[in-house]
DNA sequence: CATATATTCAACCTGTAGGTTGAATATAGC
DNA sequence: GCTATATTCAACCTACAGGTTGAATATATG
């Protein structure tokens, strides 16, 4: 039940339509209204997530009259670049890929 | 029905039961049976978390025998890093921080 | 050959994800 | 004050996720 930053934000960003708006956000703050403009989906859809984001923490909402502002928070994105970074040793490194390989295949001599 | 490599493998890495198996992968290739040891659930259930990482290419598997050895492939995960790297730019960078920020509440002066 | 081991496949269950529609709520503007 | 705008809330639907159990399948081993 603790559903831990990692959980949600890997979670909230597997989705693409909620990429497409982090990437959005990237460039500035916006209300829901103009998030919604680029997707063929009702404004609740856009506006779950939204929330989605949220809840992840990748997005802080301030309200202004009727207006909510979305701004990103990349902090959870600095995170998962953290997270991954482990593995960096393993990227396109052939040697190691070798010697992934070779440990598989030496159990069985 | 794209369901792209990004979206596959934010999803697969939003299982904390299947980092952890990334992570344990990341020491040596392993059989599925292996994999099961630290986790409090049936091994039909690692078996499908590691359909899951295979399906989002996170993962290979060769067939010796009856025995599957499953060993990390972390192309995946760098290319989360890539994506997630777009937004080096902001992390923890306060000059940016305000800047979203002012932006957000600039509409409305 | 008979049995133990490694694994998937298939059916099932419960919960949640992503979408819809239809209110309800709150602020802005004439 | 009335109406338009920005937003959430709530109910609903369908599909999939993550777990279970019980076969089935294939390879090792005495």
């Amino acid at each position: 039940m603790t559903t831990p930053v990692l959980d949600l934000a890997f979670a909230a960003l597997s989705d693409p339509t909620r990429r497409e708006i982090v990437q959005r956000l990237a460039k500035g703050a916006a209300r829901v209204t103009d998030l919604v403009q680029p997707f063929d989906m009702s404004f609740n859809a856009v506006s779950k997530h939204v929330k989605v984001l949220e809840r992840a923490g990748l997005v802080r909402r301030t309200r202004t009259g009727r207006e909510h502002h979305i701004a990103l928070d990349p902090e959870p994105i600095r995170r998962i670049a953290g997270w991954a970074s482990r593995y960096e040793r393993f990227w396109s490194d052939r040697l190691d890929k070798l010697e992934v390989f070779l440990k598989a295949n030496r159990k069985r001599d």
